[in-house]
DNA sequence: CTGAAAGCGCTAACAC
DNA sequence: GTGTTAGCGCTTTCAG
């Protein structure tokens, strides 16, 4: 089976013109008479033309279309992200491909070869928790495929990059706490390779250090696969809870880390706030009818998305080679909910 | 900026052969010699070849892409479905191109239209909450698109349907508030147009039927728009708490629809489930950190999406037009968490 | 103002 | 066993 539509050639059988004229008097051209281009508009109207975007791609050599690369959908951050990427390239008349990483490496890389060559104009990524090294992306990029990176973000590719203020989300989310009086403050974070890992790391720390805290290196819990396997939340949690100096407070570095630490929390029997308070970053549309309702860091996803895809198409669309490369970086957003509150 | 990769032209060249030497070899005809073969398959390696897919699909017309169309993907069943497409579609070498209509008729004409015509070889749908009339569906698939429905689907198309046994899951979450002894059931659901909307409302009567208690028309209440508009659903549960004979239990049945009651219930500062008790259909990874936690009629959103997946792809794939279309019914699983215990 | 023809990268008859 | 050629649908010189 396959879809069968009209073609100019077909248009050009009917009308008795060629199909040179035909294009032409589809898009417009002055080189045809007011007349003709009526004739054909009216005919590919009535009859429902559509150009085929792939021998237009084929054509041009570009195919109208950018390729995403995130770790999971299933995310809110992230379909938040995307919902952003869908608005911008719809209205520019951009397909968009989505793809997972899962946090593998190794898909990853198979999902930007696959994307590549030229099936894509360009990529949107946020790397994979695995990640360490970037060849792969370094590689397309010398060919020229146009990328922009956002959230999880690589030094070793000069291109746009759109990440939120992580430094400051995570400083801004410990003062929090530290402000309610918390003093014990672990930190449940990603793996060490990826950049927000060490962004939201230095914020934390500089939160501790203006409240004249000093910083525990055993409070730094590094979860691989940044929540994706729960064992290692657990893993991580349980070791923190069993210290003799036991934290009194948790700040969660991501979406997936946020939810599965409360959700282990209300499984160990552990009353948050009052035996554990908690702040993270999450984008989750329903942490306010958690238990507790959570406090949390929120980025500006949709945004990013946007931001992140007007980047990429002004690269895609550039006439020459682009220099100067931006790193936007948006505002968080500290949402103050029950799980961070001092008992009175 | 544009992509420049290697062709077949370029290997030919090299190699000092034709391009259809080259084509075949790589595609490991018989025809060629294995030396030959073996150059050229070396120089394609070190050189990195990678076939234009685009050309590919031109030749073929087909574009190995298939386009999937849901209302939303910031919602934790959809992104599931997403996922369980996405899984198939690579692992059989197929794109996948997702699209939203965000419960707007207008962007699901628009967004069927823009997939169609060439650039995918079949649709995955789950029809938006507005769509009353199927006519731009219905054009699509009589030209010969391979079309798959889930979730929300329609009669007026003769092909493959994946949907969760609505009937049986709103029967089953009805029946478990019945037997924790409610008697005043509310029912808030999406618009009447919808497939899900009637299945559902069919298990949820036919549950109170069996016990003997009788429907009450005022205790329904519709969200055209599926939640996506908050206070369509603030206005629905404000009608149902302002009766005089006002309802002790909700059934949500969607997942939009089910955060977005318990949300306001908390807002309003009514108890779940002391003042009244819920159960939704949802989908949310999180429905046992709520407050409370949530009791879920769960949907097998992965394989809802594997399945629409390999369904489409033997529709696209088959070499004689398919006449027998399945209708695929799984099963939902009820949650049973701390919304719906009846207070001791 | 209109048409013929080349070519985007690839495949597949059909020659040789 | 290898090469020539036509063609997928479209755009774009270049002639007429």
């Amino acid at each position: 089976m396959k879809f069968e539509a009209i073609t100019i050639k077909d248009i050009a059988k009917a009308l008795h013109l060629s199909v040179s004229t035909v294009s032409k008097a589809l898009r417009g051209s002055h080189e045809i008479s007011e007349e003709t281009k009526k004739h054909v508009l009216a005919y590919a109207n009535e009859h429902n033309y559509k150009p085929n975007p792939i021998a237009q791609s084929l054509k041009r050599g570009l195919s109208k279309s950018i390729g995403v690369i995130v770790c999971n959908i299933d995310n809110n951050f992230f379909s938040a992200v995307i919902n952003g990427i869908e608005s911008v390239a719809r209205q520019k008349d951009y397909n968009v491909i989505i793809t997972q990483s899962q946090e593998s490496y190794e898909r990853e890389i198979a999902n930007s070869e696959h994307l590549s060559s030229r099936s894509v104009d360009g990529l949107i990524i946020s790397l994979s928790a695995e990640t360490k090294r970037v060849d792969h992306l370094i590689k397309l990029h010398d060919k020229g495929l146009p990328m922009v990176f956002f959230d999880r973000i690589t030094d070793e590719i000069a291109t746009h990059k759109v990440i939120a203020d992580n430094f400051k989300g995570a400083y801004e989310g410990t003062r929090h706490l530290v402000q309610q009086g918390f003093r014990r403050i672990a930190h449940i974070t990603s793996s060490s390779s990826l950049s927000i890992t060490l962004e939201r790391l230095e914020g934390y720390k500089k939160a501790l250090a203006d409240a004249g805290l000093t910083f525990e290196e055993k409070y730094i819990k590094l979860c691989p696969h940044g929540g994706m396997i729960k064992e290692e939340t657990q893993q991580a949690l349980t070791e923190l809870l069993q210290m003799k100096d036991r934290p009194d407070a948790i700040f969660t570095a991501s979406d997936r880390l946020s939810t599965t630490t409360l959700s282990l929390l209300r499984k160990m029997q552990i009353e948050v706030p009052q035996q554990i308070a908690l702040v993270g970053f999450t984008n989750s549309i329903s942490a306010d009818i958690f238990h507790p309702s959570l406090t949390a860091v929120v980025q500006p996803a949709l945004e990013m998305g946007q931001l992140a895809t007007d980047l990429l198409i002004q690269l895609i669309e550039a006439k020459r080679p682009v220099t100067e490369f931006q790193k936007r970086v948006l505002d968080t957003e500290l949402q103050i909910r029950d799980s961070s509150l001092r008992a009175k």
